[in-house]
DNA sequence: TAAGTTTGCACAATCGATTGCGCAATGTTG
DNA sequence: CAACATTGCGCAATCGATTGTGCAAACTTA
């Protein structure tokens, strides 16, 4: 052992943990052999079981537990996979967080997430931290630019995806947008007819017109009209934005008589449907029937909610992991379609 | 430069990411000049903001970032705070991981959350991994067992702060589950009493009668209760564990004509009451009036709910911050009152 | 101008684990 | 028994940043 490893022994004995030094000094043997032991690597180094037993007995004994940040350092790989969120506030996202943390330990990772609030300059920054704690791979949810964080990874030479929202330097994993509202159009529309006897266009209430999921989901819902013959009106498409609030403020603008079914973009927007349904007069929940792209249990159980669309978060982030191990850089986009949830069988009727 | 750093410039080449040797190399300074510029020690150490300036320019030109794994590693903080939280998939857990993120990046501290999904043994594995990720501090939320992780963190000398669960080895803060559940029982009572004219008792359902929170929340309920003269059955409690399943089968055990009013001791369990609610005869939901400790957006709309009891997670979570400050290790337990939010004003009768 | 300060920066040790390489001891073959 | 192969393990360099210390140059004071 050299000298200056002997300083650090007087050192150890402050701070608490311990370290392959400790546990080599007590064994009798090389710090080199305590670390190859330690991570399993010995059968290739040929170090002998009764060696390696009386290794892994002492470690235990010190509770010695490796320190990530040197290992990490001298290896090439960081074995950390991490993940920027818009918010863990609602199903959706919450169920992808879970989905991605148990799915990176299976996979031998370590997962890290950071919630960025639709803050784009916070995913710029979030987005810089993750690779300053040399991540191995990112993955950017919902991120509103995309690109621009392709462009960080791409630079640190970071393998990257894109889920939720597509983007066009890296592969992407997204909903299939498109069919699910084009059915979940289909279905709201079914209904009125059933329930009310006539066939009025629905309204489309929320998300952002520039955003690519909603561009789609709108493609969908103009579709499922026209199959039916139904014409829409100027006021048909209302794009508002995500925020609760907005939605019940557009709504309040809208003509009442006019906004017998409604298809709600996301279950943030919902909230803001939801208290302006349940603040009108009582009796005209009754005459309106909604369905709402996202699933939410107690959104679905809400009275006249005909359905819900679903994102399939598991075949999603099945996608994710695969492409992680690929070695092709291919940038496409990865569609996963969509489950249709019924309402609740409950409804109010007038 | 000594031989071993020249041998490492020519690595440098393949691999990306650049190094405060390389940025040194070009302004044609040292690597110690460099770091202390990057990290902000520079005017301590006396170098000349001309110099700075160059450093810091041509760190942006190659695009330099810290090797957080390097720097951690030979400082003595890490200024990573770690937390275990069981589920991200509920209102409450999302919004304290949320609040969470928010608040430890105002007090300069990264924050890495795993998530256990209640599971015991994953819990204590999770701890053990931050652990090796050498976090700071460690925040143990709603942990089936706070105690062994609180040993764990104190051997390796972290600080550790349970949060929602109380132990008796680390601080704890909670919420007042007692005089939540209390206030939330008597409204219920109340409304029960004005829209069926009697005072019959409630049922609680949900949760473990082993679990302190669920154990203060029946205190509160019976007190409640006491408090109106109101008697008890032995079939008014009804701590059947948390999973909307178990509530679903409880409920379909029991005596219909006698659920008049039920206390659901949380969402999740909530989930279970609704579905079981909604599958009944339609008239049955008009004659029943629940509330629910924990807040959801949508459960609040809910016909018939009458109101919740939200755990308020910014002191809960600034009570933390504060006690990870403090250099004294008392192991308290501080407590959070709810607030009560009422129900939708939306009612259903018969 | 000599002695003492201050300014400005570089050296080298260090954090703890990983890993290529080398070498002694033991085992095998002819 | 010599030559060679195998087993078993230690040495030392290395990952990239941090920091105590030292020292030359510039500046000040007497």
């Amino acid at each position: 052992m050299s000298i200056s490893r002997s300083g650090t022994q007087k050192n150890r004995q402050n701070s608490k943990r311990t370290t392959i030094y400790d546990v080599a000094t007590v064994v009798g043997t090389s710090p080199s052999t305590v670390s190859s032991v330690l991570n399993g690597t010995w059968k290739k180094r040929r170090i002998s079981q009764k060696l390696a037993d009386q290794i892994l007995l002492e470690a235990q004994n010190q509770d010695y537990s490796v320190n990530m940040q040197a290992s990490m350092l001298r290896r090439e790989r960081s074995r950390i996979v991490g993940m920027i969120i818009p918010k863990y506030d609602n199903r959706y996202f919450g169920a992808i967080a879970e989905q991605f943390e148990t799915m990176a330990r299976q996979h031998g990772l370590f997962p890290v997430i950071t919630c960025t609030r639709r803050d784009p300059e916070l995913e710029i920054e979030a987005a810089k931290a993750l690779l300053s704690y040399r991540v191995d791979y990112l993955i950017a949810t919902g991120s509103t630019d995309p690109d621009s964080i392709s462009r960080l990874c791409q630079d640190a030479g970071v393998r990257v995806i894109n889920l939720d929202l597509p983007g066009t330097l890296a592969p992407s994993v997204i909903s299939d947008n498109y069919q699910g509202a084009r059915h979940l159009t289909s279905v709201i529309l079914d209904q009125c007819f059933k329930d009310f006897g006539r066939s009025e266009p629905l309204t489309f209430i929320g998300g952002r017109g520039t955003d690519h999921n909603t561009a789609a989901r709108v493609s969908g819902f103009i579709d499922a009209h026209q199959e039916k013959g139904i014409v829409l009106r100027e006021t048909s498409i209302q794009t508002c934005g995500y925020a609760a609030e907005k939605a019940e403020h557009t709504l309040a603008l809208l003509d009442k008589t006019q906004l017998k079914g409604l298809f709600v973009n996301s279950t943030i927007t919902l909230e803001g449907v939801a208290r302006w349904l349940w603040n009108n007069e009582p009796s005209f929940v009754t005459q309106v029937r909604y369905g709402c792209f996202d699933w939410d249990p107690f959104a679905a159980q809400l009275p006249n909610n005909v359905g819900m669309a679903q994102q399939d978060v598991i075949p999603m982030l099945e996608a994710v992991f695969e492409m992680l191990e690929q070695t092709s850089v291919t940038s496409g986009v990865h569609q996963i379609s969509c489950v249709f949830r019924p309402g609740a069988a409950f409804r109010l009727e007038s």
